[in-house]
DNA sequence: TATGAATGAGCGTTCATTCAT
DNA sequence: TATGAATGAACGCTCATTCAT
């Protein structure tokens, strides 16, 4: 979030890019906090003082990376699907994907999210976001008699998502296997019955 | 100039409580990173050297508020329950209990899990320990045909107990409100049809 | 926040180097045990943190002033001789005035030697290179008929560096005085004549 | 050199005693500088404050340690002698057997005196009085015609000190090997050419 | 723009010494 | 005497940020 993009040259914005590349490496390999300017400028092949020509502070560098990261994990929208059970198996495998591709970074927004509170409430939002729109899905599925009407969507919403969220997290991040098919049915399967869908 | 006793006179074991229980406050209120160690020893109105008396470093207070954070957490069992769906609802009221008593413990636990690799590895033992035994649950409800046996009861118990635990760190923790009647009703009615138990 | 650089700008080459000059100012009047970095920082006029931008440690700085020390202790060499008295007289007029410069760096030499292992080393094998040279004057005057062939060259030449060496220390460290006339004379003789030289 | 060594107790004293020894060996084995004050008192099994009801800092302990030492170093003389030669060679015979006693310990004096003035002074003390003997056994045996005239019978005596007294240091506290039988004949004959007496 | 040297506040840790019991 | 807990000044080192060129 540059206060200056427009001014840029083509070489500055060359410039800028190779920085926010170095810094995306950087951060996946050593975390947040063990990450110096040095390394950053040094993998970006730029002048250490480069880095402040572009960037006010690191936390701005790695905010703009979460800013990326997070429009990466929200657009890669699923095909349509037929009935509530495929459009969760849609979403779900999906998720899986925009997670598997970005699992060391999203460890590192893990960790930056505890400590910063600016950032925190940027994680939030786009965790609301998610979560809107699945109480949405929740609600149609309601009115056309396919999901307990007793449930509170928003609530489903946002127990469900915490599920999906935090199970790829622990899978991707933590302690997964090679194999994450078993996962990925056990979490379709969840979700579907939870709901009340026919399978 | 002891280092980290095991022996301690009766003097020495209240000021080594005094410090912890100091540092309990401290890492609630800063978080890990912005705790100093002058915070803690002026909390506990002790001697800054005093706390190197007691503990090597800043990492071992926290480890040891840690364990007992851990022991807590794992200890206060439910009464036993008549059907599947009354443990299950039994299960999570007590861990509900025991997180929202931990809660801003239990956020500096997630922090510090995402740096410290030794600490990740305890915590992951402890949540390891938690899937175990509801995987066996699991199975025994499959075995008395209870829960559908098509389900992988260690994954099933993985994604359920993500479910449960990230619900309650992001309610308690982040943004959740005064009022976890609805949230909690939700993870038990999810938990129990996601595994087909009679409401 | 570059670490003990090999290449410098034309100016990092003259803070280092004002840095070395103050350093070695300090230790002399201070020794290197009462060395703070903050002397070193005052007395060259840098920042605190400039120090480190050159040198990694206190014993980094001092290793390379020693370094350069045993450089000139070792190229100032005599004019050739006639007789091996003369020569004899020549290496030790030769060394005393490379001692008589350096003598208070000397004293720290010493100081560091009793307690970091890896400068004794160095120490060893710089006084090793010295005494190989004079073995290797001893065994070619044994061979000329001018020394006893019955002495060990090589212990003699320990045994007679030994007291040179040391004699300086003491006089020029410790509790010498302003004339060192006699004290030179005498070893002069004492050696010549402990080779059995003509005088 | 305590102040009231007269009030002391015979259990007092004993605890003394024990005090004193684990310094010497810790001192040995780690040097003074890296000797804490734990590491004497769990060596002597005596209580951290013990300590100080008996030396009031630590290099109190080490100055009574050395004064001991300079006793040893000076009390075994070696028997009567027929001639100088002979006399010489017991001499240094005698101290060589003192150092190899205490070489250990001498190692640590050497540490010591480069960094504590008060006691570099004790140590030229203690050194002045071995070279004044020196001094006057070659004043006598010039008198006696034994030894040359043009001598100056100080320096001398300061040289050849030097030579003995930095031999046998360099030899049992750093790169000697264990047998010293060549470098003491070494020793004895320089010292007995270079005074001109006849071997 | 690019460079890399300069800055200095900040913090963890050590350990000799004191003191209460 | 003996004990061991309490004290806190001291110092080395880090590293984000600034600045001169």
């Amino acid at each position: 979030m540059p206060e200056a993009v427009a001014a840029l040259t083509e070489r500055g914005a060359r410039t800028r890019e190779r920085i926010l590349l170095a810094a995306r490496e950087v951060f996946e390999e050593q975390g947040f906090l063990d990450t110096r300017i040095t390394h950053i400028t040094r993998r970006a092949r730029v002048a250490y003082g480069s880095f402040y020509t572009y960037f006010p502070t690191k936390e701005a560098v790695f905010f703009e990376l979460a800013d990326r990261l997070f429009e990466d994990m929200t657009t890669h929208e699923p095909a349509t699907a037929a009935t509530p059970a495929e459009r969760i198996r849609g979403v779900n495998r999906a998720y899986y994907e925009a997670y598997r591709r970005n699992a060391r970074l999203m460890a590192i927004v893990e960790q930056v999210a505890t400590f910063n509170e600016e950032f925190a409430g940027r994680r939030r939002a786009h965790r609301a976001w998610h979560v809107e729109r699945s109480a949405r899905a929740i609600r149609r599925w309601q009115r056309d008699g396919a999901v307990d009407a007793t449930l509170d969507p928003r609530m489903a919403a946002r127990a469900l998502a915490a599920m999906v969220d935090h199970s790829l997290y622990l899978w991707l991040v933590h302690d997964g296997g090679p194999d994450a098919g078993t996962l990925l049915d056990t979490l379709d399967a969840l979700t579907a019955r939870a709901l009340g869908l026919p399978g």
